[in-house]
DNA sequence: AGCCTGACTAATATATAAACTGTTCAATCG
DNA sequence: CGATTGAACAGTTTATATATTAGTCAGGCT
């Protein structure tokens, strides 16, 4: 959790925020009204955050932590085999998206709004998730179920692939059970793809069978 | 193109109306203009089109229609292996799709307005160019290239694993040529899942690698 | 008759005024 | 002297009034 560097007076004043911006939303809810119920003056939160919005990053950040810190579980799982941890991986992933989307609105509200202005913020979220999968592939190279020699590389690639099912874009369209079954359509087939490259090898460099160009 | 069912008169709003929207976008052109740049009465255009929105449906349906007939063109390509067909249909998709969002920015935000109010719109569009990517597929398994038992299901597992580079939402993140790499990559472990369950078969019923649950 | 018009209406959009909110900082407090 | 305040300011949001537009229809035109 990143609040753990936090002095003891900015942990009040982000508790106090977010318990707002769950309820009513990030442009609903005003500084005085925060500073109110932490009882100072609204100047004062400016001692401890430099605008409003890098609470609301502070906030987002700590959704990412835990939610970093949920998909981790799956890495110490016992007796799931690492294919079997990239498909609970981007399920869970899809789940907690799914979930957070639907009952969690405002925060979802929020981290579109913090994104428009902060997008490192995205990209260090999504790079967070791709630290705790691609720790899932070097674990699948060392027991010799994958043979991938560019970790990082595959880890992007599985995250493009699953893109669709991690973004709450299409969440209207259907229902929980249909896109998830969607989602394992999609793993089944890139997991055939490490399949046939941890018995081929040279994944990459010549596209099997459909070389390019 | 669906234009052909029009009648003379709709066909010249339709053109009238087409020129508006591109230059200055849906909202911003009046039916009074359409009317007048075909010199008639703005009352006298419903006798050819129920609302304006129609008007924009039938603009964006032709763009649909073009798009499809670009699409359709990688079917016909000589020499190239249908593996290499299902690259070509993603990557010209996306180039179509990154140059409409870039030099054509009225249209797709004419798109957009649409799709608000006319969902179907958008799934007929996916369903027209999942009918291409489909004949692609089925093209491989007559030459064996393939071996696939449910093409419409794999054809909607190959959109949905694409769907981050056909979505205007990301157009902004990198440039074409990053995008395009990364495609690439998807597209590369995809046809090697193919190459897999071409070899092993039964795809879909026992995930290889990692079987569920 | 069949096609077309253009004034009319309800609804939407734009422009303008009023109120509010994020942020600063000179003054106050402990 | 460091920590805190709250009035002041600039920028933005909201509320209100004005104007425009999508869509209708009773009549006119050919």
């Amino acid at each position: 959790m990143p609040t753990t560097n936090l002095d003891e007076t900015a942990r009040q004043i982000l508790a106090a925020a977010s318990r707002r911006f769950l309820h009513y939303g990030y442009k609903k809810t005003t500084m005085s009204e925060i500073a109110d119920d932490c009882n100072m003056s609204s100047g004062n939160l400016y001692r401890y955050f430099p605008s409003k919005l890098d609470i609301a990053e502070m906030f987002v950040r700590v959704l990412r932590g835990e939610q970093v810190d949920n998909l981790r579980t799956v890495l110490d799982a016992p007796g799931r085999s690492p294919a079997q941890k990239v498909r609970d991986f981007f399920l869970l992933k899809f789940k907690l998206a799914y979930e957070r989307f639907h009952d969690k609105p405002k925060a979802f509200e929020l981290s579109s709004e913090l994104i428009l202005e902060r997008p490192k913020v995205a990209l260090e979220w999504e790079n967070a998730e791709g630290r705790v999968l691609g720790e899932i592939l070097s674990e699948g190279n060392a027991d010799g179920s994958f043979a991938i020699d560019d970790v990082p590389a595959i880890t992007k690639i599985l995250q493009n692939a699953a893109y669709r099912f991690t973004s709450p874009a299409l969440f209207h369209e259907s229902g929980d059970e249909v896109l998830a079954a969607e989602l394992n359509g999609v793993i089944d087939l890139v997991l055939d793809g490490f399949a046939w490259r941890s018995a081929h090898g040279e994944q990459g460099k010549t596209a099997s069978l459909g070389s390019r160009s």
